[in-house]
DNA sequence: GATGAATGAGTATTCATTCAT
DNA sequence: AATGAATGAATACTCATTCAT
């Protein structure tokens, strides 16, 4: 997708201000202001202040990686990996306008935007996907239904979390909270995959 | 706290179209009309549109009991109250428009409304508190940092799958995820907090 | 004019919201709260707020001495008739309520309506006829149109002294202001009557 | 101060309606209808009813030279500054509109808005410091605090005739107020000082 | 392409007045 | 007489969009 230079003006414009004042306060004067335009000039790039939306959404939903994906470096050894992933998330509950962006948007989705909603449908696998590889490389496990089931929990997790820092609920210290993330992936996943094995053999 | 015929007609107006359209595009002219008022008439109930929506957040919060307090009946067994508190969070998910209005309650929040930001902070102080309560009586561990923090990442991981339920994600079904929320109650935490107390004790 | 004591009450509670607010803050509402009135009932004693004003301003003028009538004592000398004078501006300039009403009302005549303009019109020629009165008896001399226009100017004076007051200019301390007074009542006008007799004099 | 057309048209308008209707009366559809703009165009000019108000004042009281400053020539007898203050002043009673619109802006001071109110206080400073000034240079006088309290008593003349004049009350014929104020200026003043500098000297 | 003045429908809010009780 | 809920037109202000230059 091609995009001059005025459009991406425009958008990163547009990002900052959603993040700052939110969708509700993002006025199409206040984008053109910022990103150096006339207010008429906005409309040699985009048709309306809906399409400039649709595309902060798409550009926003595309570049944020949550989870990076895992080297592939295959020498690494689980305990490596597991380092590498609580790293990632302790600095994703950095990106605070990020995030915001992210919730924003989601709540746009919500509200009906059904453009918006596939486009989550699809990050949301993409996001859960890398998260079951990384685990299933990780903890030498099997792929399958319950290893996706606790990426899902795992996506839900953090995006539970950054709410939580986002509404500066500041219900406990992040040191704790570090910890038990911390015992999640290094001890209690790879037991629960244990348990479900076990089970899953039970069964057979 | 008595509430007139009037209030309620009208909360429950912004109720509904908060969760069909966002409370960006819920004006008081659609309040009023949904009501069964003219517009002046709101302002016999309510000084301000504002005041409308603290009453929408306020209700909205207080009646959401999320995870209903487990009761006091000692005998009952750990299984028990962890099967209980399994059906509350299944029911949880189910309710749709109370959840979305949670979230765009928490949009205005993060969007600089201090007021709702508050009420945020004692909501899910007391939310998490009773999770942790149910933890510490059916696993019998003492309260503390720990088990707290178990409890906020139990109080992220269900905002996380409400969100993306919300978000129509459909990246699972919902069976695996219940398993791993089920085994994670009665057997995944239980785990966890052994090893924690065993490393507790390692430092002693 | 017969009045009952329900459209006194009225009047009351308009008068003090119009000298605390002015006319534009004054609303029926707040004139039926501070009257201790539902907001219909106001209607069981005025048509509409239009009749409430009128009769303020009706009332409002009719009470206002401004410059009380000197007491018909014969006896008394120039003297103490300007002392009495002189005490009695110096009290109106305290009025501020009062004046403020005042100024109001001729704001409202000055917008066009002209039943209190007629009003004003009787009632500065009432207060005018007096001040005139009293120079005549004060200091002596025939009354006529220069006498009429002394008391005239007298009364411009204090209407642009009261004003400069409400606006707060204090451009000067009262206590010089209040010699000037003092002197033209004692001296000035005194020495003033007599260059015109005398030029009267001369054109005969 | 660069204005361009469209702030010209506005304030004009404003003015206009502020001298017809009052400043209650006055609302922006009006002002923009008769500017010839729709509602929306006049916030590019400024900012709210409030500022164009602001500037009405402004330039309202600006324009208003009310006395203006006599001429430094020295030369001139004192009768000939005198017989052009005078002057002036009957041009003043002639101003209805610009009187109106003052009045209007006292009327708003009065209420409260405190910009307006310093804006008067500095005119007032202003036109009296002008006043005595001719008095000190027609009369030859020493400056000081009773110099200040006749100027501001004429002033305060001045004011109460133009209201008189806005309020119609028409008590006299012109031809003796302007008799009063012609010996007033050439006679009465004078004499009142020297009454003053020789009480002065009896003191000492 | 670019400007920014202009539009007009939409927003929250106010308030004199009405009317069923 | 009295209440106070209800009305609806009016007010200041906002903002996406258009268009002559």
């Amino acid at each position: 997708m091609m995009m001059n230079e005025g459009k991406l003006k425009i958008l990163q414009a547009a990002r900052e201000i959603i993040v700052e004042q939110g969708i509700k306060g993002t006025t199409l004067r206040g984008i053109a202001e910022r990103a150096g335009f006339s207010t008429g000039a906005i409309y040699h790039y985009y048709t309306s202040k809906e399409a400039i939306l649709y595309d902060v959404m798409d550009e926003g939903l595309g570049e944020v990686k949550r989870i990076e994906t895992v080297s592939q470096d295959d020498q690494k050894e689980a305990a490596v990996i597991i380092q590498e992933i609580y790293e990632g998330m302790q600095e994703r509950f950095q990106k605070d306008a990020e995030s915001r962006l992210q919730f924003y948007l989601a709540h746009e989705a919500m509200i009906g935007n059904e453009d918006i909603q596939q486009k989550f449908k699809v990050k949301y696998e993409d996001w859960i996907t890398r998260i079951e590889a990384i685990f299933v490389r990780a903890y030498g496990v099997k792929q399958g239904p319950m290893t996706r089931a606790v990426a899902t929990w795992t996506m839900a997790g953090i995006d539970g979390m950054v709410l939580q820092t986002l509404l500066r609920t500041g219900t406990i210290e992040p040191e704790y909270t570090n910890r038990v993330l911390h015992y999640l992936l290094t001890e209690g996943f790879p037991h629960f995959f244990q348990l479900i094995c076990s089970k899953e053999m039970d069964r057979e």
